[in-house]
DNA sequence: CCCCCAGGTTAATGACCGTTAACTCCTGCC
DNA sequence: GGCAGGAGTTAACGGTCATTAACCTGGGGG
């Protein structure tokens, strides 16, 4: 009943892990349609359908990869805000978490947002509902920090800017090359992006509680 | 010789442009591998292999929409910054361009850095070449309108930045769906979701020039 | 008046690709 | 020792799709 004798070759990976990251690694640098099964087969090690072991098919390795990464996302940033004391260090939790994230898994990061619209209708209604689920978090937050953005007005303006804030911290896998080959491909080292991109960040969302100019 | 006698029954563009224009639409909606020439055909009214006297084929229409783009950018990010004065005025000129850009064509923004894997190598390297000299014109300004950061070991952190508000900007059409139904379609008006996004892009360069904090 | 050709049409071609079928093999258990 | 089933394999099927071929047409210039 248990199954888990045989060692899959690789790591502590179970094949089925090892089938998402080598998917993930491929979807993201030529897209979902433009690799094929058998590429993904090859990739790990055995060859085209034996893949249907594991996945029910190619929909369902994506549609595995996005509710993944979007619960992720969802649960880690509720645990980070609510660990938090008050509402501005809330704020830089989730910004610390989403910025780790976007730099240790560019792939899914990628992926996240691009591929979206090749899931089937179920699948991304699912990804879409855990998506505005993350979204509303941080808006909350982020009102509770900035009180210029609580007013009821206001609101739009505060959600505006925090798609905003992440389109820019997911914009480094995708400015530093398809798929990561190897870190700091930039002149920057990991941890200097990291503590950039929080700044920029805070720097964003401080601009957007003032009235705004001209 | 010059053979513009036949109107293309739609508005004032040629048949060429109506191609381009629903190209753009469609690959953005669905992404160029998920988009068949019979569709694009259909769209513009005539049907599948015609499109084939307008363009040697779905590639070259990609890399036409992608190169037309880049160089629109850089022309006019050029002459934008050329016509400012000081800085500081250069670099509010960059960021008003981008952001009407990014608002008035969402599809090919979207294009502009999704689907630049699927050109192949010629026109990809083309268009890269363009993109990086944009960003180089955009790193200058911001070099210059920023003190802290014309330092010579400060490069990498400017253009760093300058990526990441690439993708601040360009995240509207984005995190707004697929293609633009009507304007407006989140709970701000055209010109208050400029004013917002040129006030983040300033915001993220300000805090981007400060020491950075932990 | 005729010809030419820009701009269409439909049918055919050839490649690719996701998925299924049918079969094999190894391993752990009774 | 035999057997059950998880994990692979190769071969075949069906559909889609970009591109080409072959054919048509209408209108303007020689």
């Amino acid at each position: 009943m248990d199954g888990m004798s045989n060692a899959p070759a690789a790591p502590g990976l179970t094949r089925r892990d090892q089938i998402r990251k080598e998917a993930a690694r491929l979807f993201a640098a030529r897209g979902f349609l433009g690799v094929g099964v058998d590429e993904i087969g090859k990739a790990v090690g055995i060859s085209g359908p034996g893949l249907y072991r594991h996945f029910a098919g190619k929909d369902a390795m994506l549609a595995d990869l996005l509710v993944g990464i979007s619960e992720r996302l969802l649960e880690e940033g509720r645990r980070r805000a609510g660990d938090a004391g008050r509402p501005a260090e809330a704020l830089d939790a989730l910004i610390r978490g989403h910025v780790d994230f976007a730099l240790d898994d560019p792939d899914l990061i990628t992926l996240h947002d691009r591929e979206l619209l090749h899931l089937k209708e179920d699948d991304r209604r699912r990804v879409r509902r855990l998506q505005r689920k993350y979204v509303e978090l941080w808006v909350e937050v982020v009102r509770e920090a900035y009180p210029p953005l609580a007013a009821p007005e206001a609101e739009p303006r505060a959600r505006a800017a925090v798609h905003a804030v992440f389109g820019l911290l997911n914009s480094t896998p995708h400015s530093a090359g398809a798929s990561q080959a190897q870190p700091e491909r930039s002149g920057l080292p990991r941890d200097g992006m990291a503590a950039l991109l929080r700044s920029l960040a805070r720097g964003a969302f401080s601009s957007a509680a003032e009235p705004s100019g001209a």
